[in-house]
DNA sequence: TGATCCGTTGCAAACTCTGCAACGATCGTT
DNA sequence: AACGATCGTTGCAGAGTTTGCAACGGATCA
């Protein structure tokens, strides 16, 4: 809507990628080269974008100092950590709680596994959105006519034998999801990697996050992953009550 | 320079203090509440903000994982990963790798303690820069008129008896840092909590990220932690080796 | 039911932003 | 060593975007 804005913001992905080069940015926007000098100046005096010693631009601190302050304000998270981690007291495994925003879904929390293999993932990180039992949860809750739009237009990677293939697979998966009221992944993202996962409820019944457990096939097999389910679901409504005791902030789903 | 961008950029800042409505925003802002609506709008379109049901905005989603991205892109935090890892698990601490940029210094990378006390702290959060070990390592490797420059501006706060008082103490401190390449925080920022740093540097010498090791007075003394240096400095030394090999990205202090 | 508060929209004036062209510095090449 | 090329930077005037206003509609509360 504003346009001015809008190149200034285009920028950041773009430098996303990698630093830059005035003239590369100029290039990626489609303006002159002044014009990007002075959208540039102004992003760098807010600190989010940084100068190298080579001229070239990267993101900058502020953007992830900002980020951090975000991520903290969010009150499930809040509410959420202890039981993740004493959940992975008890299991061992990794214990991760994600949201969904958006057309994302990302981990804002995660508590290591206590096993020397550990998955790769990272809070902030956008999850694998059609394989990720997380994922699943999340879209599973919302209306259907939504659902339906969301996944047509999601792209699906084949990560494995095993990923979901197309949107027809999805919403499947995601009415089962729906009605069993938790939801797996079995090697869907990584061959060996395996997760539970359950809902986080608001007082409205309204699912507001959702935390997993993972693990590799090396550690646990699949079926003794499952035995965890009920723990999970049980952390997961514990996780529940407390929020919704609290003032719920529901999100808008236009 | 662009004042539209200018203004938009403000928003976020604001709104990390937490959620806002369109009213408070354009008051903070000192612009007219359709102006605000359409700032606010645009972020809105790249994911910066999000908008509650409440109808009021908070920080987006997008925000994080773009930090989440900028983190991943610098070259020191890949290749010092592996190298924090190792030194964690010879000494069980809290390992913690920090960068300087633009008057903040902040934790890239963090291996959590083995035992069960932890401290607090965050990737992503700015470190309490006049007590910080990691802090004074970074900005002892200015030079002279900047760092008195950066000194003078900042705040003092007495986190304990043991802080930093002024900016004529610090720099005092970091003078001495200088010359002994490497630096402790002695309770400074924790009654209970020391740390010893020491730096990373470059293939031109200059320090581009120090690294610390953090315990609590209940698991060891600070004179058993100090005791750790030595390794502590071996292993920053061959942080220093790997990236020097590498195209060292120098960082302008302009 | 009426009043108030808040977000939203169209419009015209005003100001900001844009692209251009020219400059200077740096770097690599002949 | 000098030249050419590349890149970032700046002043300027025209163009286009942005701004504040005022009015509308919906929601909330008394």
């Amino acid at each position: 809507m504003s346009q001015t804005v809008d190149r200034a913001l285009s920028i950041l992905p773009l430098l996303a990628e990698g630093p830059a080069d005035l003239g590369r940015v100029a290039d990626r926007l489609g303006v002159h080269k002044s014009t990007a000098l002075r959208l540039l100046r102004t992003l760098h005096e807010h600190g989010f974008v940084y100068r190298q010693a080579d001229q070239r631009y990267r993101l900058g601190a502020r953007l992830i100092s900002l980020a951090q302050e975000a991520m903290e304000n969010l009150d499930v998270r809040e509410i959420a950590h202890p039981h993740l981690v004493r959940l992975n007291e008890q299991v061992g495994h990794t214990v991760h709680l994600a949201v969904h925003e958006e057309d994302e879904v990302l981990y804002i929390d995660k508590v290591e596994s206590r096993y020397p293999v550990r998955m790769y993932s990272r809070i902030g990180k956008p999850v694998a959105i059609t394989v990720a039992a997380v994922a699943k949860l999340l879209l599973a809750d919302l209306p259907e006519n939504e659902r339906r739009a969301v996944a047509e237009q999601l792209d699906y990677p084949m990560y494995t034998a095993r990923s979901t293939p197309n949107a027809d697979g999805f919403l499947k998966e995601l009415a089962k999801v729906r009605e069993q009221g938790w939801a797996t992944d079995l090697g869907g993202h990584e061959e060996s990697i395996n997760c539970v996962a359950a809902p986080i409820r608001g007082a409205d019944g309204r699912v507001v996050a959702a935390m997993s457990v993972s693990a590799p096939n090396v550690v646990v097999t699949a079926e003794e992953l499952l035995t965890l389910l009920p723990l999970v679901r049980r952390t997961a409504d514990a996780i529940s009550g407390e929020y919704s005791g609290r003032t719920p902030v529901k999100e808008v789903t236009a």
